[in-house]
DNA sequence: GAGTTTGAAACT
DNA sequence: CAGTTTCAAACTC
């Protein structure tokens, strides 16, 4: 896919682009730093959406990965470690909860992977080959990450000798954190009572240190991204969706020392130095911010540099999805000196509103909101951005989904957008240093929301019951998650997406299709914007496999995947939100006549003549996007959206220009949302109101017609189960002293006979020409005989069948 | 299924 | 911003 001029990187939101906090990360982490994670109950606020898991082992269980890493589930919190090559999967059983587990046994033939040691392979639908060391899958409500570790790494993690494994306990969230083959990566939860887990890794970090970008698109403008750093980390909340953000973090040095919190723009975020906010210890914040039309801002935390190993056990932004189900929390944390090797981020994450972490590859762009984590393992580290944008209407995530190595396709969904965005990623050799060419890397100290420079990242998640999952995927294990398996170490973490309307302000301006170059010097990575439809189609469970590093193609492999049937399914039936095909003749579905183009959707399976709306014509199409959003900023929003403050009921963001349909028909966009008018209107001869008579007929009328609908329906299923439960009793079966009825034996057979005598009968009557009273009267005692000799016979069966006892 | 109506989007 | 044209969906026959 190629990649559009820098132009329209600026379409790309900043925390995207933004890679300073990356490039701040001290390279320089010298020996392999052990960090522990210590279960804090005191300090560590639990989640208070948390939801008990049962213990999930099997669910992947690979000797191997086992022995690799370890899993521990308690009643509300689950904790996962998991050693630098041990590839990582994050699965729950629960919907609700996120658990990291191994999972190798998700493997599939069709799937080809390195890593010597894990093998682990993913294969979605056997369409696209997915060969990575990360391996990242989501089941339904569940986001299941699989790091693979390539070889490499195993034999680079096993030299070293460290634990590299990471075990919390009690821990109600999981994070994933996504590294470089070879660096750890540590999702862990955050501990409850038990000990925290520690994860060590060794090797040499200074120059490779793998950076961590969040990006979580979330809810309306109110997004407040949280940043909790302790040296370089920054952690993300969506400020719409996150009303308490409570954060617990205890490290040796001081366990009740609060943290400061530093609320920053995330644009701004630089400025902040590391020490103004440090705090060795976060307990119990809770930080609420509920302001709509607040920007997006960073609560950077941060904490001195401390040279002992940290183990974040009690550092955890816990948002209860409860409160606030569409809240999306991202928080990361990591120790604050280079030397610690791992770094745990907390990511309170609403999976059920399908709000989505990416992890991006690092660019060298500045982003307001950043992960950053620098592993210790001295072995290749690829920086992984996960960046975490909030919606301005909507708290959705933002996904991005590595597709190939070089370039590496990410998807990302942006919320509110309805669209699926796809992000073209140079991926990095294993041996390139984790240091993006980007700005200096001594910023970290910098007011970037976030750099956690960590090997391991800890992330928990609260996850609440996805409510309304605008894509579904089929199967009902993988529905909504998605399994990235990246070559690279890029981290990957999918969650499934929301139907929420919201965009994000920054985003907004990214429109479906877009393809964003990398800013001057930032390096290869590139931004596709892919419709919804097409991320819905990559996400056919059970996993979807992404390109393997050998030359992807990334859009004529996304076309042509979207194409392509999945498990006997076209992409349309796959596809759990149907749309209609569109029927454009003129404007090549390039512009927002075309339903598809205008929710950000790649035509699939319409009607449509000329199509540009696909990514063979990506350039046309990213264009025409442009276009439109030049024209109109808010072009690719949703248009209904939430009315204003104390207005319960939805509203056109526009209002309709209705002049002759009295706003009673589907013309009227508003009566097609199926809401009223609203005072923003132009319409003539408004008939959509709450009082209207009009409309009140038509809606008794609807009403009607709906159930007469399901009465008929109901009427039909009732004669279908009536007719198959005679069909199945006038089978002939003579069962011991069955005591059938003489109607069993009306068989296809005695049917046809008895139908022939009548017809016969009625022969007869015509023959000798009877008058029609007399023909009737015939053949109806005919149909008597017809009908005495069946009861006959079936006495005579019955008195057989008990005659010889069968 | 063809033709008409309608209103949003696009254009001037 | 207003008027006009274009367009595709909704609707009617």
């Amino acid at each position: 896919m190629d990649v559009v001029s820098p132009e329209l990187n600026s379409l790309l939101p900043d925390e995207i682009m933004d890679t300073e906090a990356i490039e701040d990360i001290p390279h320089s982490q010298s020996d392999g730093t052990t960090v522990q994670s210590e279960p804090d109950e005191d300090t560590s606020v639990p989640m208070e959406t948390d939801t008990p898991v049962a213990s999930e082992s099997g669910f992947c269980s690979d000797a191997t990965s086992a022995a690799q890493s370890l899993i521990t589930s308690t009643d509300s919190t689950l904790s996962i470690s998991s050693g630098n090559p041990i590839p990582i999967s994050i699965s729950s059983l629960s919907s609700p909860l996120l658990t990291l587990k191994p999972c190798l046994a998700t493997s599939t033939a069709t799937t080809k992977t390195t890593d010597s040691v894990t093998g682990t392979s993913i294969t979605t639908s056997g369409l696209q080959k997915l060969s990575a060391p990360f391996t990242i899958s989501a089941a339904n409500h569940q986001i299941i990450l699989n790091k693979v570790a390539s070889s490499q790494a195993t034999e680079a993690a096993k030299s070293a000798g460290s634990p590299q494994v990471i075990k919390q306990e009690g821990q109600k969230l999981l994070v994933t954190a996504i590294g470089k083959s070879g660096q750890p990566i540590v999702l862990q939860l955050p501990h409850t009572g038990s000990k925290a887990g520690v994860a060590q890794t060794s090797g040499d970090t200074k120059s490779q240190t793998p950076q961590f970008k969040v990006v979580t698109i979330g809810g309306r403008s109110e997004l407040k991204p949280v940043v909790g750093s302790s040296t370089n980390q920054v952690t993300t909340l969506q400020a719409q969706q996150l009303k308490t953000v409570q954060i617990a973090k205890k490290t040796p040095a001081s366990s009740a020392a609060p943290i400061k919190f530093i609320i920053t723009k995330t644009v701004n975020s630089k400025g902040l130095s590391p020490q103004s906010s440090v705090s060795p210890v976060i307990a119990g914040r809770v930080l609420t911010q509920n302001s709509p039309v607040m920007p997006a801002r960073t609560i950077t935390l941060t904490e001195p540099h401390n040279t002992s190993i940290q183990s974040i056990p009690g550092k955890k932004i816990a948002i209860s999805p409860l409160k606030t189900p569409s809240k999306v929390t991202v928080v990361s944390v990591a120790s604050p000196t280079p030397s610690a090797p791992q770094k745990s981020v907390t990511l309170p994450v609403n999976v059920a509103l399908g709000q989505q972490i990416l992890t991006v590859q690092q660019s060298t762009s500045a982003s307001p909101v950043k992960v950053a984590t620098s592993q210790t393992t001295a072995q290749n580290i690829k920086p992984v951005q996960s960046v975490t944008v909030g919606g301005v209407s909507g708290s959705q995530f933002k996904t991005i989904i590595p597709l190939a190595t070089q370039p590496n396709v990410q998807q990302i969904q942006v919320p509110g957008s309805r669209f699926h965005y796809v992000r073209l990623v140079t991926a990095t050799t294993a041996s390139s240093t984790g240091q993006p060419s980007g700005p200096s890397t001594s910023s970290i100290p910098t007011a970037k929301p976030m750099v956690v420079s960590t090997g391991a990242v800890r992330m928990s998640v609260p996850i609440v019951p996805a409510q309304t999952m605008k894509q579904v995927a089929p199967k009902p294990l993988t529905s909504t998650a998605q399994v990235v398996t990246a070559t690279q170490t890029q981290q990957r973490l999918i969650m499934p997406a929301t139907p929420l309307p919201q965009i994000q302000p920054n985003f907004t301006n990214l429109p479906p299709g877009t393809v964003l170059a990398p800013a001057p010097g930032a390096g290869n990575v590139g931004y596709a914007v892919v419709p919804a439809q097409y991320v819905t189609q990559l996400q056919q469970p059970p996993f979807v496999t992404l390109a393997s590093s050998s030359g992807f193609q990334a859009s004529a492999g996304i076309q042509t995947q979207a194409r392509l049937p999945l498990n006997g399914l076209s992409t349309a039936e796959t596809t759990s939100r149907p749309r209609k095909p569109c029927n454009c003749t003129k404007s090549q579905c390039l512009k927002l006549y075309c339903d598809c183009f205008a929710n950000g959707e790649f035509c699939n399976n319409c009607n449509c003549n000329n199509c540009f709306n696909n990514l063979e014509h990506e350039t046309e199409r990213l264009k025409a996007i442009k276009t439109c959003l030049d024209r109109n900023p808010e072009a690719f929003k949703p248009k209904i959206g939430k009315g204003k403050e104390g207005e319960s009921d939805r509203r056109h963001s526009k209002g309709c220009n209705c002049k002759r349909s009295g706003c009673l028909k589907n013309y009227c966009e508003c009566y097609e949302a199926k809401i009223m008018c609203s005072s923003i209107c132009k319409c003539i001869g408004c008939k959509n109101f709450e009082e209207s008579p009009e409309r009140k007929t038509l809606m008794h009328l609807a009403d009607a017609a709906e159930v007469r609908v399901q009465q008929q329906t109901a009427a039909k299923t009732k004669l279908s189960s009536q007719i198959s439960d005679l069909l199945m009793r006038t089978t002939p079966v003579i069962s011991s002293g069955g005591g059938r009825l003489p109607y069993t034996f009306v068989t296809k057979e005695v049917l046809e006979a008895t139908c022939e005598c009548l017809l016969e009968q009625a022969k007869r009557a015509e023959q000798t020409h009877q008058p029609q009273a007399e023909a009737e009267r015939m053949i109806l005692e005919e149909f008597g005989h017809c009908l005495m000799r069946i009861i006959s016979s079936a006495g005579k069966a019955k008195v057989d069948c008990a005659s010889i006892n069968c």
